[in-house]
DNA sequence: AGCATTACCCGCACGC
DNA sequence: TGCGTGCGGGTAATGC
């Protein structure tokens, strides 16, 4: 799915507009129709129609890797694009219709905002409680509070293959497999490292790689796989991801692969070594 | 009890 | 045609 640099990506573009589609900031909700019922996790379909319908959007903006919209009258819509999630907003004019519309609200100036989402994981939910949707989530990764001190401290606390941790969105919300991967080839630290037993000096290192890694990310309009793009083209600097057996850009050794947690991991066997044993 | 890990599951599309 | 794989995460079971 999008990770945090898509979600931001995909958020700024529903408040700004693009070159292709306006900004459904001031809009109007209409109507809003579910085309896969599972799709809306919170309320039911009745209890949801109620909530959005004749509010007001006042702001886009994101949670972790949530889109949250708020309504007027204290009222939230929060999606969740899971792996194959994106929206769009169609106006009229600008009739490219995906092929997997999940929901969409339409609103009083006849344009649209669709939930296209081939394989069904995305969910939406619509609460007046914020707290029940994200109130779970870690810290931001861009968050002015997460200094070097609050972060080697929160890792010397879990004992944890650092990057099942990263990837726990109630450790630290947004990081995904993608970034994740390219953040800890960039600090030079292996997969399944125990996150207690980095040393300081790694520990620094490793959250500047992840702020490097998403502003690039963001910077490049987030990363485009598969069959589902979404206009980013940081996929063209991967260094680890995706590239089992291609050189490292680093150090030309082949990218090797591997499973942490159930999931695909590419590493650089040169760059990010095994922990150096202590005994003599 | 609480934490960490593993297995499985959920729809679909694509590459080999 | 069949099989492995995947920008995510929830649940259940197991082990420490």
């Amino acid at each position: 799915m999008p990770e945090l640099a898509e979600v931001e990506t995909i958020a700024r573009n529903l408040r700004d507009g693009t070159t292709n589609s306006p900004g459904i900031i001031g809009k109007t909700i209409r109507d809003l129709v579910i085309h896969w019922h599972k799709t809306l996790a919170m309320p039911d379909e009745a209890s949801a129609h109620s909530r959005a319908v004749g509010k007001e959007i006042l702001s886009v903006g994101r949670r972790g890797k949530f889109i949250q919209i708020e309504l007027d009258g204290n009222c939230y819509i929060f999606i969740h694009l899971r792996m194959s999630g994106d929206l769009q907003v169609i106006s009229p004019s600008n009739e490219k219709i995906p092929g997997h519309i999940r929901a969409e609200w339409v609103f009083s100036d006849g344009s649209r905002l669709v939930f296209n989402d081939p394989r069904k994981f995305g969910r939406i939910w619509i609460t007046d409680l914020p707290q029940d949707v994200v109130g779970k989530l870690g810290i931001d990764p861009f968050d002015e509070q997460l200094t070097i001190i609050t972060f080697s401290s929160m890792l010397m606390n879990k004992h944890r293959q650092i990057k099942a941790l990263l990837l726990d969105q109630t450790f630290l919300s947004g990081m995904g497999n993608i970034y994740t991967h390219e953040s800890l080839h960039r600090a030079g630290i292996l997969p399944r490292r125990d996150s207690s037993r980095l040393t300081v000096d790694e520990m620094d290192k490793l959250l500047g790689a992840i702020r490097e890694v998403l502003t690039e990310g963001i910077m490049r309009n987030g990363s485009s796989i598969d069959w589902v793009y979404r206009g980013g083209d940081f996929q063209n600097y991967f260094r680890v991801y995706g590239r089992k057996d291609q050189p490292c850009p680093v150090c030309g050794t082949a990218i090797a692969r591997t499973l942490v947690g159930q999931r695909g991991t590419h590493y650089c066997p040169h760059c990010q070594p095994e922990e150096r044993s202590n005994e003599m």
